[in-house]
DNA sequence: AATAAATTTTAGTTTAAGCTAAAAACAAAC
DNA sequence: GTTTGTTTTTAGCTTAAACTAAAATTTATT
């Protein structure tokens, strides 16, 4: 078994690598919060372990078997913020915290049973997609509310943020995963966004709205 | 936050002073699989830390605070394996394992919100009592099969075992909390008994009815 | 009561995960 | 193309939790 440290490591890897193109031990120091020289000293175990390549002062990598412990860990994590959503009433500014600690500490057996509880479901409560067993990563939206345009419609895919004073604002504005709203005014240089969530008008930052990843919606 | 290690320990200390009178360092190194020295090392750590009181050469006991904490951490761990059954499907001989891991592991939120679901239960699938919130304990009875008398009708009220094989014979025996049956007959000498559940007859060993607890049953 | 056996504690190591401070490598600025 | 500055690595130290081996204490046996 994998120290939760380890564990941790790797998915801070695996999100870096999702954004930036390479990962350096400096990026992995900051995600985790510990000093640089922490960072190297993880890297090069997790090098001796091959779950990660690195090439001094250059950057890390993940292997094929560190990348499949990184989608284990995010299923888990995944699967139990829908799950303490769904199952146990909790509020989707709370759920992340809880998952952040249990993902690490549940078994086969419990992520089997809260997958079946759930219908296989393919997104967590952000819109976040959850891999399968088999390390399928259900497809997200890339276009950014951000760079939307101005009178169409669109549909939430996600909200990429976790925190929860930002999560309770955003759900505030009725802005969850699969709602249908109209962008109607979008001013330049980085200025705010008029929306209209079911029949509402909300103003909102550009700031938050790099934050909200939309689909374009079909209908009228 | 204390370290799982610590709060294992706190456990570990707090069973055995249910049973045995006075812990030695011993027991609880038994108990916990490690050496004497280990065990010796973190009792004297919890006597620093005021949750036990440390008597050289003579033995362990919990403070009120470090009883606190182990009633704590019993109360997740019943409540847990209770959700686990009553929840997830889990059958009985396998909610004890993944309690243990995640009784650490939950939120005071989580802790309560299992406990709405399951309407504020007083014991877990094995019948052990769950401590309340404020720290009371439920009753249970202390009347082993083993010193039962025969032509009586008894009620079980808890297994005293955890491992699965057990659990797995007695479940199929069709014995599990507030099932009754008659106690046929009983052999001398550490003899079998023969017992009737549910109009069947089943035979058990000595050892095996000396960890099921039971009532009286006052009906015919 | 004296000796032997068992238990418990002490002393000294090990491993994992963190840290700081200094050295080395790379990048940027002049 | 040096010099300066930033990033990364190395080296050495700390803490928690385990271990073994040896010393100290208690208990049991003659
Ligand atoms: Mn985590
Ligand atoms: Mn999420
Ligand atoms: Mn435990
Ligand atoms: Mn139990």
């Amino acid at each position: 078994m994998l120290s939760q440290s380890i564990e941790d490591y790797i998915k801070a890897i695996y999100k870096l690598q999702e954004h930036n193109t390479s990962v350096t031990t400096n990026d992995l120091a900051k995600k985790m919060n510990v000093s640089a020289a922490s960072a190297t000293n993880m890297v090069k175990k997790l090098a001796e372990m091959n779950l990660a390549e690195h090439t001094s002062y250059k950057g890390v990598t993940l292997t094929e078997a560190g990348t499949k412990i990184a989608l284990e860990i995010v299923r888990h994590h995944r699967l139990l913020e829908l799950y303490l959503q769904q199952a146990l009433g909790y509020t989707w500014d709370k759920v992340h915290e809880e998952a952040e600690h249990l993902e690490h500490h549940i078994s086969e057996e419990f992520e089997d049973r809260i997958n079946d509880f759930l219908g296989n479901p393919q997104y967590d409560p952000h819109g976040a997609p959850i891999p399968s067993r088999d390390g399928t990563i259900p497809t997200i939206s890339k276009d950014s509310l951000a760079d939307a345009d101005e009178d169409n419609e669109y549909i939430m895919q996600r909200v990429e943020e976790e925190s929860p004073d930002f999560l309770r604002y955003v759900g505030g504005l009725g802005l969850f995963p699969n709602v249908r709203f109209k962008l109607i005014a979008k001013e330049p240089f980085k200025g705010p966004l008029t929306l209209r969530v079911d029949g509402d008008m909300k103003i909102i930052g550009h700031e938050t709205a790099s934050k909200l990843y939309v689909y374009r919606s079909e209908s009228a």
